[in-house]
DNA sequence: TATGAATGAGCATTCATTCAT
DNA sequence: CATGAATGAATGCTCATTCAT
């Protein structure tokens, strides 16, 4: 390993610090009230220096967004690219990796929802804005490659699978925002995950065409 | 009328022209940039004044997400009152209806989805937050009474018709936040209108059940 | 007087009695060390209140530069418009006029000449820039035609007036910029008043040609 | 050389290259917006190691203006020592020096001006402000023996010689200064070098008494 | 009721300087 | 000597809100 090359990984090492350190300022103040020196705080570093690590608040906030969507896009690749199963497994492979991502970091999911359409993505820099569109892209793509199978075995119907991945992706968070405000309007923590499998079931029911069973 | 009721009247109609005021501004500013001074601007009266018709920013803009859920409301509630349609045309009214909302006043209702699951809705005040609660619940009950038919007539599957109102409350604000997204991201204008039709007719045969046309 | 103008008149008092506790400030802690909060206490005003007045530091400071320049303005204008004195006589009016400037406020003249020539200039208000720079070539007109005068007598050498006018401005603040060094490097504050004297002895007698007496 | 000797000069090399690269830095972001690391950088060092040779900042900075004190003064000495010149000729030399000197590096003359009159001359340490000083002195001097030359050949008025060498510094820095205000006001780059010729010309006749050719 | 000047806590960001390696 | 990551104090500016008139 190269001397420039563990410094990269020293510095990746810092970044995931300073994240790691923002959820948990973010768990606990909630995301809207959130101040550069609370992370700093928490991360046990001085304001400062977290500018040498993210370009500004905005690039702090949507870092995380991004890792979220990384994890995201290996599980999607990860079922549409495996061989043994057949298309309705794959369906099923789906679902379990979209309520995996919710349950790897509700927060963090919630955030990067709010972020998907929000005038701060047009503030970050290029190269962070490029690698959000690129996640959020191929991510899409792995799931149009899962229907587009189960439209090939006329599994499912006969759809733009790019449209429904769109549309399965608006679903999910469609029903985590929602489940947000169940919660806050309703003390009603125990909606999301029932919702989630309901959501699934009519979706797949709705894409199943004649072959339902 | 007794004086009283004028009076009340007279601060009603006040309350609107702000709200119609902070809407415009809303629209050439963009949600996050605009200040009460903005909207005082553009109301013609002064920043005072305006706090002696909202109690505060956040609730002079919730009070825009109100109205458009009043809206709502009253649209879903006709469908669902409409003695002459039958389940499926319910269905259809019930499309109409939500499109409509959509068409009435897009920029508001993207501030309505992005209100309900934020902190902000707890800090309200309990009047305020009341109300919006109420018409959330009105309006979800409208939608489920729409499915309670359907599925009383066998139209629709046998699923809790509450869960279905989420659902497809869910299904919306996620169509609409994730069509921001994509003129965000990929430059497209487009992309509402056809995925929201899309996004109904999966939704109409996922709770279609067997009786499917 | 009108209530507008009235208001404006108001207005303009508070800008007066910011500037002067600016000045206060910049004579106790020196130019390059005040911040807004120190101005602000020392006008018993709260920092916001400074940026109802002015748009920023910068502009705050320039426009200290703008007041004496107005009345360097003034003077000049006024030395120039007088019919009794012959050519001779403005030349002294014009020492005159020069020296008053400075003894009216030298921490404020020094200021002038460092922001003259300083990148600061560049980034100001559009409009405070055009008053700076109108004020400038005002008053450096009316020293022009001052010179022109004499020219058209034959008391001072043919040169163009605008160089003789620039040449004198030069002379001063490089006399008042290096009489701030002898301060700070021999501790002489005795340098500038004799300075001035010899200065302007030198270039009236350098301009005067074949006429001296 | 002895090893000392040789490691002094090395240090020298350093501090030059350090100030070398200051120099481009200045230029290219023009000296406000100057960071350390900006010099750094362009020197291929970083950070800490400025500060092995310069104590802060200010001392770098104040270091260029030295270095151009030193070239001014080995210019003045030069013309002042020079046998072979008549009076009137080391006037001549004497103009040429400065020009010669403005030509070297107007930018870090402008910044030499700018520092001899600010506080931050006063901060620096003894040494460097020691060094300034006598070179200041030192050059000042050297003009004097010029004109004290010339008052003894009856060439020039009698005036105290330091005077006229204070005087002439004055208006060198004078014209400089205001060059860089037509500059940013008039868009005018050529104001200078016509303006310099003006202004020795007045100033010379200014002293010549009756004795002008 | 309406005003709008004043408030002042709050915050992101910068950058000269240090010090452990 | 050289490094460069870390520092953290410092500061200009914002804006929701208040209150005397």
């Amino acid at each position: 390993m190269g001397i420039q090359e563990r410094k990269e990984r020293e510095r990746d090492r810092r970044r995931q610090q300073i994240m790691i350190a923002a959820k948990r300022v973010f768990y606990s103040k909630g995301f809207a009230k959130v101040t550069m020196e609370d992370i700093a705080k928490e991360a046990e570093l001085s304001p400062g220096t977290l500018y040498l690590y993210f370009k500004s608040k905005d690039e702090l906030c949507a870092s995380l967004s991004l890792r979220i969507l990384q994890y995201l896009n290996i599980k999607l690749r990860h079922v549409s690219a495996e061989k043994e199963l057949d298309g309705q497994q794959k369906l099923e492979g789906l679902k379990k990796a979209i309520i995996d991502v919710y349950e790897f970091d509700p927060l963090i999911l919630i955030n990067l929802f709010r972020l998907q359409s929000s005038e701060i993505l047009k503030n970050l820099s290029p190269q962070l804005f490029a690698d959000i569109k690129e996640l959020f892209s191929s991510s899409l793509s792995a799931m149009s490659d899962i229907f587009k199978e189960g439209i090939n075995n006329g599994v499912i119907i006969d759809k733009k699978p790019e449209a429904l991945a769109d549309l399965l992706w608006a679903l999910f968070s469609g029903i985590v925002l929602w489940g947000e405000s169940k919660k806050i309007m309703d003390n009603n923590e125990d909606y999301l995950k029932q919702a989630l499998e309901t959501a699934f079931e009519v979706f797949l029911l709705g894409i199943k065409g004649e072959n339902r069973t």
